[in-house]
RNA sequence: GCGGGCGUGGUGGAACUGGUAGACGCGCCAGACUCAAAAUCUGGUACCGCAAGGUGUGUCGGUUCGAUUCCGACCGCCCGCACCA
């Protein structure tokens, strides 16, 4: 029999599940709705390994649970807005769109190559003027809901690129193009409420049971509440200082008061002191790197001026100008407990202020305790504190709070470190921000029918700065309130906009308004969301405040997007290097687990593995691999061996092992004789023939939970097992052989889906495999007969005899009592104690 | 520093709610087929030992008839956050 020819045939199939339209997707009907998606590529220009895990993995759920008679939406699309469009559109002298929709034909041709079961008739781009026209309509309604608004932001401005900068893109404080030092500008931006649902995206952690823990844990840690109390100073100058403590039970133990150098009374100060201004710029110096934080020195300028203690008048207190009080966090201020807090400890010593225990642990003396250079933070009794005296921590906490509350002097609040999404951006190539700068009126928004804000057809970026401020013609309008002079926002969205809503998108892709809300009702949640942990935190958390404020205008009824989540690992490769640096893979060739170049045969280094990068070159090109070996090899090997959610390293000799896999699967069917016509069913007759039906079932009922629970590797491992016993059991009754062969291909169908098709085929079917049903097991079948019981004597293993389930323990005792090994083992000495696990094991204790 | 995760053969990894550690794959070894090679097939493969047997899931201790699994301490690696008051 003719080999398994890989690229003719996955060609065909691909042909003909096209033909029939097989995954196009209805919006209704009687089966339940499965919608399983991948998160969606940015068209860098081809797929990479990455890709082809990620898509590989949706596309097994897609086609198991379609199998499993579910209505399953399995859509893509393209992340098309962002940076690289620009970059190659200034570097290549290309516009940016011609540039993206020529990646997006590229990569749509090698997404199709894997053979997924995608419902193509529903892909758009984020650049499709259709599909930002909604989004511009989505930003007004946020607008007049009041989740957007208009705010100052201190922002990392390029001088000589006239642009602003992403932190990412600011390198030892010099912007990653013009190499000008970045300045700190305030400039007036736009900015998603995200802060005003901190709350509900917290609490609704919990009900996300399908997510994985360390997903939650990131988000929450992001969104960091604490609850504390804000109060007021009194100033030697009159004034009123807002601080936030978590620990306002400490209040006794209060030796100054710190302004963020940020801080509005801090700058104000420094209009008319010299100093203070020198000192600000000094804190301005210290980067923002985490190393330099760990390691930069408490620094502090005192003002001069003193603060009343809430609760002493005649106690004044220095306020201190610190480098280590955030303005971003809290109000900017706080009081400083030296005993207390670490910081402050520092900050005190450093200064000779005082540092006064007042919380002493339960087993210290509360006349001896103190601190030492390390601050006491853990659980306690109040000390030195006079009312609070005795007091636990919490007792404390409430004490003074309802103290300050009552005096109108504080309110206890809840903080968190969470900030507001700001999402204007100086580039291009993105969605228009659809607003209007009138001289007279302001600030005014588009009217909705003014829509959409195009982008221009074409974009000049032989200057610097923004092109579209410069593009007068697409920048001056009539204002829509007054009809005066005015210009459009020049700003676009943050690409992470254009990602926050998309897959409520493919419900609808081309409705009329942002969301059809039936579609939406139908499909939405997303049953299984899978993308890489990189995105555990913003995108996956900008889509759930997208979906809350979606919700609360009415246009969906739901407010989680993602019902289950999985977070898919790397890919990674061995690097090579020599001398020159970095070398690619097919430079090289491997002797006895040595590398050496191909063309001079010199040796190479072989250093670790790390996940496929341009920079360390050790990229391999999925296409590569599918002409070589076809799309079910490269499909098998990444759901094989290794857990879906930690990195896999790709090799060849693996990549060759699935090929002969494949090959082998092909073989099994291809070359099976004497089997019956499809359909026959028949009673095994002998032992092997019952012995190869078990194996059959329990390999449906093993794959059937391994897909269900997203653990392929586990599931490929069934399914090795099951074509080892039909290779054992070449005599075996022709209808069993049949009925595992059958077995063997449906449930490798979802992960090997043309091999599948071929397979089928050969077995005699008319159907294809993509609309079969997924077999079921007969649960009477794999429970055996027969148990192999190990009998151990003090917990080691002596000996293991089988038995008829459920022997009684008596019998079982009796005959492992009478084993050669168990009567050497016990030599003689009388078992003090037999435990016997019915049908599981037995221990002798002596 | 805070939060989380992980340590199992040469290697990727299995082991359900504590019950034969190493399933399955890769690699390797031997054999068959072949003039030869590839492909394929058969057998073997944790470590020590000829064997009987002993040892073994990062280290040390605990609970248990029995621990990779539960508890405590330590060591190492990885990820996230980070002067968050």
């Amino acid at each position: 029999m003719a080999r398994y020819n890989a690229k003719e045939s996955e060609k065909h199939w691909q042909g003909e599940w096209d033909q029939r339209a097989l995954f196009k997707t209805p919006d209704h009907g009687t089966k339940p709705k499965y919608y399983v998606l991948e998160m969606f590529p940015y068209p860098s220009g081809r797929i990479h390994m990455g890709h082809a895990r990620n898509y590989t993995m949706g596309d097994v759920i897609a086609r198991f649970r379609r199998a499993q008679g579910y209505n399953v939406l399995h859509p893509m699309g393209w992340d098309a807005f962002g940076l690289p469009a620009e970059n190659a559109a200034r570097d290549k002298g290309v516009s940016p769109r011609d540039w993206t929709y020529e990646n997006i034909a590229h990569m749509r041709e090698g997404l199709k190559m894997l053979g997924l079961s995608i419902d193509w008739s529903r892909e758009f781009a984020t650049c499709d003027s259709e599909y930002y026209h909604q989004q511009q309509k989505l930003f007004l309604q946020f607008y007049k809901a009041g989740f957007v608004y208009r705010g100052e932001a201190d922002v990392n401005w390029d001088p000589v690129d006239q642009t602003v900068l992403a932190n990412e893109q600011v390198i030892d404080g010099r912007g990653w193009r013009s190499g000008a030092a970045v300045e700190r500008r305030k400039l007036s931006q736009w900015f998603f409420k995200i802060t005003a649902f901190a709350e509900e995206l917290l609490n609704a952690l919990d009900t996300l049971d399908k997510w994985p823990e360390k997903v939650r844990i990131m988000q929450k840690n992001w969104i960091g509440r604490s609850e504390g109390l804000k109060f007021q100073f009194t100033l030697s100058d009159g004034e009123k200082l807002d601080v936030f403590t978590t620990r306002p039970d400490t209040l006794f133990g209060a030796s100054f008061v710190a302004l963020s150098p940020d801080h509005p009374l801090t700058q104000e100060l420094a209009k008319t002191d010299l100093k203070l201004q020198d000192f600000i710029a000094e804190c301005r110096k210290t980067g923002t790197a985490e190393a330099e934080i760990e390691k930069a020195e408490k620094l502090g300028y005192d003002t001069g001026l003193t603060a009343a203690h809430p609760f002493d008048p005649n106690w004044q207190l220095p306020v201190m100008v610190a480098n280590f009080v955030l303005m971003g966090y809290g109000t900017g201020a706080i009081f400083g407990c030296p005993a207390h807090d670490q910081r402050d400890l520092d900050f005190a010593y450093k200064y000779g202020l005082s540092v006064v225990p007042v919380v002493v642990p339960s087993d210290a003396d509360v006349k001896t305790f103190a601190v030492g250079t390390e601050a006491y933070v853990g659980p306690g009794k109040l000390a030195n504190s006079k009312f609070l005296d005795g007091m636990t921590v919490e007792e404390a906490k409430a004490e003074v709070a309802s103290r300050l509350e009552k005096t109108g002097v504080g309110e206890r609040t809840v903080n968190y470190r969470l900030r507001d999404w700001l999402v204007s951006r100086q580039r291009p190539w993105g969605c228009p921000i659809p607003m209007v700068h009138c001289v007279k009126c302001g600030v005014v928004a588009l009217k909705e029918s003014d829509l959409p804000v195009l982008l221009p057809d074409k974009i000049d970026f032989s200057k610097s700065g923004n092109p579209l401020d410069r593009d007068l013609a697409w920048k001056n309008i009539t204002c829509p309130t007054c009809g005066g002079p005015a210009h459009r926002d020049t700003d676009t969205l943050d690409t992470f906009a254009d990602s926050s809503w998309y897959f409520a998108r493919f419900c609808d892709p081309h409705a009329q308004d942002p969301v059809n809300k039936a579609a939406a009702d139908y499909w939405l949640p997303v049953d299984q969301y899978i993308g890489g942990i990189e995105h555990a935190i913003l995108h996956l958390l900008y889509a759930r405040f997208f979906t809350r404020a979606m919700h609360k205008l009415g246009l969906i009824s739901i407010s989680e997007p993602f019902a289950g989540m999985f977070t898919q690992g790397m890919v990674c490769h061995e690097t090579y290097r020599d001398a020159d640096g970095w070398i690619t893979p097919d430079e090289v060739v491997k002797e006895g687990g040595k590398a050496y170049r191909k063309d001079n045969h010199a040796p190479v280094e072989i250093g670790s593995s790390e996940k496929m990068s341009k920079s360390k070159k050790n990229v391999i090109a999925p296409e590569a691999i599918i002409s070589d070996y076809g799309a079910d090899t490269i499909r098998w090997f990444m759901l094989s061996d290794t857990p879906p959610e930690r990195d896999i390293e790709w090799t060849d000799a693996g990549a060759e092992g699935c090929w002969r896999f494949v090959q082998r699967i092909w073989r099994l069917v291809s070359e099976a004789e004497g089997l019956p016509a499809p359909g026959t069913k028949a009673a095994p007759t002998d032992d092997v023939s019952k012995a190869l039906r078990q194996s059959a079932h329990k390999a449906i009922a093993a794959v059937t939970e391994d897909l269900a629970g997203l653990r392929f590797n586990r599931a490929v491992a069934q399914l090795y097992m099951l074509s080892n016993a039909i290779t054992d059991a070449p005599k075996a009754d022709a209808a069993v052989r049949r009925e595992a062969l059958e077995a063997l291909v449906l449930l490798s169908a979802p992960m090997m889906p043309h091999l599948a098709e071929e397979c089928w085929r050969a077995l005699g079917h008319q159907a294809f495999v993509a609309e079969t049903s997924w077999p079921t097991h007969d649960p009477a079948l794999i429970v055996s007969d027969f148990v192999m019981i190990p009998i151990q004597v003090n917990g080691k293993l002596r000996a293991s005899i089988q038995i008829t389930r459920g022997t009684p323990g008596e019998t079982v005792q009796e005959r492992a009592l009478a084993l050669e090994p168990v009567i050497r083992a016990l030599n003689g000495v009388p078992p003090k104690k037999i435990v016997y696990v019915s049908n599981r094991i037995l221990n002798i204790v002596v």
